[in-house]
RNA sequence: GGGUCUGUAGCUUAGUCGGUAGAGCGGCGGACUCUUAAUCCGCAGGCCAGGGGUUCGAGUCCCUUCAGGCCCGCCA
């Protein structure tokens, strides 16, 4: 065991383990019945004395500092909902129980105890004890209590261990939890229903972007890890669900930075007889809801900005933002001369655009994007960039679509969702003429969908909010990774000691 | 993909001009019955991310591999 440089137990922490098990002291017991928890016995005993508690309590968590006083040890023991102080002696345990304490027993084990309430002199709470019981041995050490976890690699390695010892990162994940029940609460009190689609699709489709490839092996065919659940949601429209939403975990073979992780998930509603504009309006509310709930407010800062998601929500249109926040108004010019202003102004791929639509697209995302903090819904973008997208029904050549922009980070994308099965075909086919052309973000073909829209889907509004994101937006977080519990890591090779050479990393079979 | 910075004990880290790798916490031993980063005395713990080179001598300089952070490009 101790041979495999992958495991990282303690010697020290080993012996104590077997010292016990001579003992004979149980290292894993079963169950521990608990009486309180932690916040509980704050909550009953707030008004005790310095005199302890009638009423015997019992609870369980884990040591984090221990104190030791010689014949008495102060400790401080940690469950989910909180930290109290154990004051331990030794004229109080049964007979043995200190002397095992005190060689055995030390920060990072999960111990249950029995014992009276009381305040110490300087006023804390605590647990007088009159009994405890080892619960769990900890064969690792624990972080230093001071500095406690920093590393970020070994943070996001080892969630674990941020978690056990990092309370910022748990008030994060606690807080994601929350914002999750409260989007599924706030759509299903809307009369919306949840639905989970395909993962693994035959096709992959309703969004641009390169897909994970893995293979069926009953069925021999290949299968991608879906890229986003829209085709299929849709499809429930046709079927006669009217409200649908799904909290999707999608999955794009692209790289990885500060707001990118190759799984992250999102949540997709779709809502028939309604337009853009009633999705841009649930967007609205359902984001500055849950801010309301998580904060008790309307402004949350994020990084050196301070957002304000007081409602309504500015609303602009593409063309509008590039010419107001860009400088430049892109119909006034043409293609020619667009590429001389975008050369100038650093905007990237000019060249090779061929329509001001394009251009439009392209200064927008070097020009606009980044400026938009303040929460600002984007409107109406080129048809070529949206292939599921109803045309507008006014402007020709563009899209009924928004994105919302929040501290320049694009957090929620939808729109009048197409429902022309001729003009999806007419918008696939040019899709594929993209990938003919060597475009691997475009999209497939899916006959089956434009069949479904050949039995009909009524006029549809559909969005997609990024939870990652929003957790992000909500708890501060300027990186993806601190609001995804396990994110994507290269793996680490092991170094075998006899050698020293890494060990072959296994392919996998796909 | 490009640029840049980082990797020293379980954790947090110091290490100057290239000259025996130092500390705090944690651990171990000892003292201590109201402490809370407890305190006091003592001890152990390091192939300085891996490999190669320069040098009498490398944690330090050079090359390279691995992993990560940040910035840029692309995607949400």
């Amino acid at each position: 065991m101790q041979d495999n440089p992958s495991i990282q137990f303690d010697e020290q922490r080993l012996a104590k383990r077997q010292q016990l098990l001579e003992e004979g002291v149980e290292l894993y017991p079963h169950e521990f019945r608990r009486s309180h928890t932690i916040d509980t016995v704050r909550e009953e005993f707030s008004e005790i004395g310095h005199d302890p508690s009638a009423e015997i309590i019992s609870t369980a968590g884990r040591l984090y500092g221990v104190r030791d006083h010689g014949k008495t040890f102060f400790a401080d023991l940690r469950d989910e909902t909180g930290r109290i102080q154990l004051y331990i002696r030794k004229d109080a345990l049964p007979e043995g129980k200190f002397q095992n304490f005190k060689n055995c027993i030390e920060r990072g084990d999960i111990i249950g105890v029995k014992g009276r309430v009381f305040k110490t002199k300087v006023g804390e709470i605590s647990i007088f004890v009159d009994d405890m019981t080892l619960l769990t041995k900890t064969l690792c050490s624990l972080p230093e209590k001071f500095h406690g976890l920093t590393n970020l690699e070994k943070r996001y390695r080892q969630r674990y261990l941020d978690l056990i010892v990092n309370e910022d990162s748990r008030e994060t994940f606690r807080t994601r939890s929350r914002i999750i029940s409260l989007l599924r609460n706030y759509l299903t009190n809307d009369g919306f229903l949840e639905f989970e689609t395909p993962t693994l699709q035959p096709l992959y489709g309703g969004a641009n972007a390169r897909p994970f490839t893995t293979f069926h092996n009953f069925l021999g065919q290949k299968l991608y890890l879906r890229i986003a659940p829209e085709l299929y949601l849709k499809r429930l429209i046709v079927g006669g669900f009217e409200k649908v939403f799904e909290v999707a975990k999608n999955f794009r073979n692209e790289d990885i930075d500060t707001s990118h992780n190759p799984e992250f998930s999102m949540v997709e509603i779709y809502q028939a007889y309604a337009d853009y504009h009633d999705m841009m309006r649930l967007t609205e509310s359902v984001v500055s809801t849950v801010i309301s709930d998580i904060t008790g407010g309307n402004e949350v800062s994020f990084e050196d900005n301070t957002i304000s998601y007081k409602t309504p929500w500015q609303v602009m249109t593409m063309e509008n933002a590039v010419r107001t926040i860009g400088g430049v108004d892109v119909f006034a010019h043409d293609v020619d001369a667009l590429r001389i202003i975008g050369e100038k102004l650093g905007v990237e791929g000019v060249l090779d655009a061929r329509s001001q639509r394009e251009m439009l697209v392209l200064f927008f995302e070097t020009l606009v994007e980044d400026k938009l903090i303040q929460p600002t819904f984007i409107t109406d973008f080129p048809v070529e960039n949206s292939p599921l997208a109803k045309s507008h029904r006014e402007k020709e050549g563009f899209v009924e679509r928004f994105e919302l922009f929040i501290a320049g980070m694009e957090l929620a994308n939808g729109f009048s969702e197409l429902n022309d099965p001729l003009d999806q075909v007419q918008r696939f086919e040019a899709q594929e003429e993209k990938r003919r052309l060597g475009d691997e973000e475009a999209q497939m073909h899916d006959y089956d969908f434009v069949n479904a829209l050949g039995y009909g889907m009524p006029p549809t509004g559909g969005v997609g909010i990024g939870i990652d994101r929003l957790v992000m937006l909500v708890t501060g977080n300027s990186s993806i990774k601190e609001v995804i519990l396990f994110p994507s890591m290269r793996r680490e090779q092991v170094v075998q000691e006899n050698d020293k050479e890494p060990l072959p990393l296994d392919d996998g079979n796909v």
